[in-house]
RNA sequence: GGGCCCGUGGCUCAGCCUGGUUAGAGCGCUCGCCUGAUAAGCGAGAGGUCCGGGGUUCGAACCCCCGCGGGCCCA
């Protein structure tokens, strides 16, 4: 016997073992098959993997096996992110840091021997989480990214770039982050709202009494590196006249704009007295608002350009700061102006800043506003709530900061990269041709160094005599220990010696983490150290990320991969969504709204666990229900209860699969949609549309196999050894199980092994492992359309006949007479004649007639509330009349009045005595629900044989055993059946008088009847 | 301001690409049933302006346009 009910806990620690002892991953591995590329998407090494992790491990894993089963040998080899700034701000809090002298200080070496440390650590507890969902993948032989062997495939690309023009050094304004000290590209910016100073400030025009520019900014700290004044060129100024406190001042901004800045300062009137337009101001030179304070600035001119970025929005005149700002520095560039930044690595200003000298960006603000103030430049000041960038590890607010860096020109491969896009399998399709496309479009250079100590060194040399740049392209180049060994501060210590006899060293930047995940797709099979399998393999034939990777991973491969091989390094890409709670909203500590996903594993099992999550579109965001979660785990108890009935008596009978029986229509039936169903899983799968498969398995196992089809096998499991009936069932059975469970096996591979094992191999000869069985394909002869047609409308007669019982409050335990099928549909009855005796035993019925129309009567009524109003008083009569129709007429005249029938008539259907009914899609059903004195007999007799079942139970006997039975009652009331009653209840005799052994009292519709049971020893 | 996705009974979602019976499922609710899969299982019923408005079409949840609401990303 099979365990009674589904425990995945005792199944999971059973197959893990199963799995382990006998090594069948690595036998797995070891057969032969076609070349599957598939790339890991490596994630980072926080220690913990999350629901969303979870999920995307599962899909993948699920995808591997199906590939293995269908005659793949996919690559499985997972890979892990273990640079960069979220590895060193952990370290940095362990260790308490604060700054990086503090790194520097305790010393780069041991500092990385920690973030070493705590990579592999975490790698490690990542692993057991993953194996703990049953993904297998290489786990022994990961791709890490700090790897030799790894970091010189980045290498390897970052030359390619250099060779190709598209590595420049530039400086250029990028997102800073003051606490981590260093360049972030944008992918590593978060945006969320944050409040912050909103101010007007007034510029004093050179030479024009009272006239002032008047500019916005929500970054007063910004305003010390104010170099110039930003306008549009068409858009219309204006000079307004304002007065305060019976001062006059003049300002200038966007006129459209006038009413409503002005309105914010306390001004008693205003009127506007001159305009222009923009292209007419340019030229203007005004006095920097903090000369003073920041004296450096009266060396320079300050003068108002003109800009096409300029908006119509706040006063249409832009403050311009070129260190502190991406369009400020483009303008800067092209106007030939100071790109002066007196901002430090930490966010404090330098001695240039004068007054305000370090001093913190983030503090100044205040004291910047109260300067302006006090010199009366400040025209108003309000707080404003707005999206603000943030460092996407330490959380801090990002500046703006003109710096010296690494750059990939994305602007020159854009066009490239572009028409990649276009050549990949994209699924869904608007994942590539719509999301990644505008991302593409709008992308600027790649930012590629970072300030930091923990990753890949940019292998870059430079003389410190002369400037001559070298690019080491690949680690043999240099003498390295061992393939741990590149990192800093080692890689520091090398240099080389230029032609000119200077030394020359490495610059001492590390690369952004993100180009190190973009070269996975040759990186994780060590190319170019290695190339055989790059020449076998590349590029990827599937990848599958979240849609946060459009700008990471997806985006960062592509650009490395066009920068090297000029081709996308992948063919079909799936995207995933993410895991939301069941509100709609994002997981996060904050909200407290977290789900681990070991909690609902320790709730529903690995493979509910699994069949959750790939139940739905894997591209919709998931939002996390543990009422669907466990609504899974019911439906697997269902799959779990169907396959130990059927396995239950096949072991009884010792059934060998192979000898066929005599297969009836329901078998042909449920074979046909066994097939349909496996059809449609490998359609499905090969379009990676994973869910399609998880639900038509659940349609299919649940719906048709287990509520339908055993349904009505049932009374055939129990016929004598050797009934062909019987043999056929157990054919069937297997059958489908068999399937079905190869079908389901790489979603829920867990429980579909352990059935293979207790049950398929039970039955028929098999592999080690469900996982060395082939994928089925559908044998499509077996489909026959029309009688899966038939049975739908059998079920539906069914479901019709169960609503009219209901109705006339007959159980379905009580036979009935007949049941009248109305239709004028001739599939109807062709569904009748082929399953006549499914339909007759699943509605209790003797006997099942089919007609055009039904003998009711037809009882006519004329409508008053129609009538009423129109005929008024001669309705009496028109009354009179309709009792003399017989049937309806299509037209109405009365007394030379037309009138509509349909208004006109009610009309009641009577059904002749002791009929009821129920509508189906294609007709009506009636049940005649009178018993007579033989359909009673029957009916107590059945009754009589469910309560000494229930008895039996009660007693736990055995299903084969034997028992007497007495049953105190008057036997004319089963008269005729005492032998139905023996051979159901396995009564070897069956008397009527008193009750002895085990005796229980009944009540079997308002008669008391005892009955007693003795089991025969 | 721009791009993309989503909006279907109380809840979670299929269906939409490829227009065509009376729009489905599960959960929940109400009422029943079954009892040799049984601390399970099954059925019926109630419950839907398929976000709104236009358009195309003989016909629109589905295709097109314009809105509204939510989410993500970008400015």
């Amino acid at each position: 016997m099979l365990p009674a009910k589904y425990s995945p806990k005792n199944v999971e620690s059973e197959i893990f073992k199963f799995w382990e002892d006998n090594e069948i991953y690595r036998k797995v591995k070891e057969r032969k098959g076609r070349k599957f590329y598939f790339v890991d998407g490596p994630p980072y090494t926080t220690g913990r993997i999350h629901l969303g992790t979870a999920w995307n491990k599962v899909l993948k894993d699920t995808i591997l096996r199906y590939k293995r089963m269908s005659g793949f040998a996919p690559t499985d080899t997972p890979g892990w992110d273990m640079h960069g700034l979220p590895i060193e701000v952990k370290v940095e809090q362990e260790l308490g840091f604060r700054t990086k002298r503090d790194i520097e200080s305790f010393g780069i070496d041991k500092f990385i021997e920690k973030c070493m440390n705590y990579a592999l650590a975490n790698k490690d507890a990542m692993t057991e989480q993953f194996k703990n969902l049953a993904v297998w993948m290489d786990w022994d032989r990961p791709y890490m990214t700090i790897k030799a062997e790894y970091m010189n495939a980045a290498w390897f690309a970052i030359k390619r770039a250099y060779e190709r023009g598209l590595l420049e050094r530039k400086k250029m304004v990028v997102n800073w982050c003051y606490r981590c000290e260093t360049a972030l590209a944008d992918a590593e910016v978060e945006y969320w709202d944050e409040e912050d100073p909103s101010i007007y400030v007034k510029f004093p025009v050179k030479g024009e009494r009272d006239t002032y520019i008047v500019i916005w900014t929500t970054t007063p700290w910004t305003l010390p590196a104010n170099m110039a004044v930003a306008v549009h060129p068409s858009l219309e100024y204006a000079k307004v006249r304002a007065v305060k406190n019976g001062k006059v001042e003049y300002l200038i901004l966007a006129k459209e704009l006038a009413d409503s800045v002005l309105g914010k300062g306390d001004y008693d009137a205003w009127e506007v007295v001159e305009t222009y337009l923009g292209e007419d101001l340019e030229g203007l030179e005004y006095e920097h608002p903090l000369a003073e304070e920041v004296p450096i600035q009266k060396n320079w001119k300050h003068q108002v350009f003109f800009a096409d970025f300029v908006t119509a929005e706040n006063t249409g005149c832009v403050h311009i700061a070129p260190g502190h700002g991406v369009e400020d520095y483009e303008l800067g560039v092209e106007k030939g102006l100071e790109i002066f930044n007196p901002v430090d690595d930490r966010g404090v200003y330098t001695e240039k800043a004068g007054k305000y000298a370090g001093k913190h960006v983030r503090e100044a603000n205040d004291e910047i506003i109260d300067d302006l103030y006090r010199k009366d430049l400040l025209l108003a000041e309000e707080k404003i709530v707005h999206r603000y960038g943030h460092c996407w590890r330490c959380k801090t607010p990002i500046i703006y900061r003109a710096t010296e860096q690494w750059f990939i020109k994305i602007s020159e491969l854009k066009d490239e990269m572009l028409r990649e896009i276009d050549k990949v399998k994209w699924i869904p399709e608007w994942a590539g041709s719509a999301r990644f496309k505008d991302w593409v479009s709008n992308a600027k250079d790649w930012c590629i160094s970072r300030q930091r100590y923990w990753g890949i060194p940019i292998p870059v040399w430079i003389c410190e005599k002369c400037g001559e740049m070298k690019v080491v392209g690949s680690i043999e180049e240099i003498d390295w220990e061992n393939d741990l060994d590149l990192h800093r501060p080692k890689i520091d210590a090398v240099t080389f010696d230029c032609k000119c006899g200077g030394k020359m060293r490495r610059v001492p930047d590390v690369f952004d983490v993100w180009f190190d995940s973009g070269v996975a797709s040759w990186g994780s099979i060590a190319y170019p150290l290695r190339k055989e399998k790059f020449e076998e393999l590349w590029p990827a034939d599937f990848i599958t990320e979240g849609h946060d990777q459009t700008r990471g991973w997806f985006y960062s491969q592509l650009g490395t991969s066009v920068v090297c091989f000029d081709k996308a390094p992948y063919k079909a890409v799936l995207m995933h969504g993410f895991t939301l709670d069941e509100q709609g909203r994002k997981m996060s500590k904050s909200l407290g709204n977290v789900v681990e996903p070991e909690e609902v594993v320790s709730q529903i099992g690995v493979d509910g666990f699994r069949l959750y999550v790939l139940y739905s579109a894997p591209w919709e965001d998931l939002r996390f229900s543990w009422e669907e979660a466990r609504n899974i785990n019911r439906m697997l108890n269902v799959v779990w209860n169907a396959i130990r009935f059927a396995y239950t008596y096949m072991n009884l009978d010792d059934y060998k699969f192979g000898e066929k029986g005599e297969l009836k229509m329901e078998d042909r039936w449920i074979l046909s949609k066994l097939e349909s169903f496996v059809k449609e899983a490998n359609e499905a799968m090969e379009e990676y549309q994973v869910h399609r498969v998880v639900r038509a398995f659940f349609d299919f196992f649940v719906e048709e196999f287990s509520r339908w089809y055993i349904q009505i096998i049932r009374p055939r499991v129990w016929e004598e050894r050797d009934s062909p009936s019987k043999i056929a069932a157990y054919y069937t059975m297997f059958r489908v199980i068999d399937r079905s469970l190869r079908v389901i096996a790489p979603f829920a591979p867990l429980i579909s092994e352990w059935f293979y094992q207790h049950v398929v191999k039970r039955f028929r000869d098999g592999e080690e492992s469900i996982f060395m069985e082939s994928y089925p394909e559908p044998e499509e002869g077996m489909i026959d359309g029309k009688l899966e047609e038939a049975m739908d409308i059998a079920k539906d007669i069914v479901e019709a006949a169960a609503n009219a019982r209901n109705k006339a409050k007959r159980k379905l335990r009580w036979p009935l007479r007949e049941l009248v099928v109305e239709t004028s549909s001739e599939k109807v009855r062709e569904a009748v004649e082929m399953l006549e005796e499914i339909i007759l035993s699943q509605c209790n019925v003797k006997k099942i007639r089919v007609v055009d129309n039904f003998e009711k009567e037809i009882e006519i009524k004329p409508n008053y509330k129609y009538i009423g109003p129109l005929l008024k008083e001669k309705a009496g009569e028109f009354a009179k009349y309709v009792a003399s129709l017989k049937e309806i007429p299509e037209k109405l005249v009365f007394e030379g009045e037309e009138l509509d029938p349909k208004q006109a008539l009610l009309i009641d259907y009577r059904l002749p005595d002791g009929y009821e009914y129920a509508e189906f899609p294609e007709g009506v059903v009636y049940i005649y629900k009178e018993l007579d004195d033989e359909l009673m007999r029957e009916a107590y007799a059945r009754e009589i044989v469910r309560r000494i079942q229930e008895m039996r139970k009660e007693l736990d006997l055995d299903v084969e055993e034997f028992i007497q039975t007495m049953v105190e009652m008057d036997p004319e009331l089963v008269k005729g059946w005492e032998e139905y009653i023996k051979s159901e209840t396995r009564s070897e005799k069956l008397t009527f008088g008193k009750a002895e052994g085990y005796v229980k009292e009944w009540n079997v519709e308002g008669k008391k009847v005892r009955i007693g049971i003795v089991r025969k020893s």
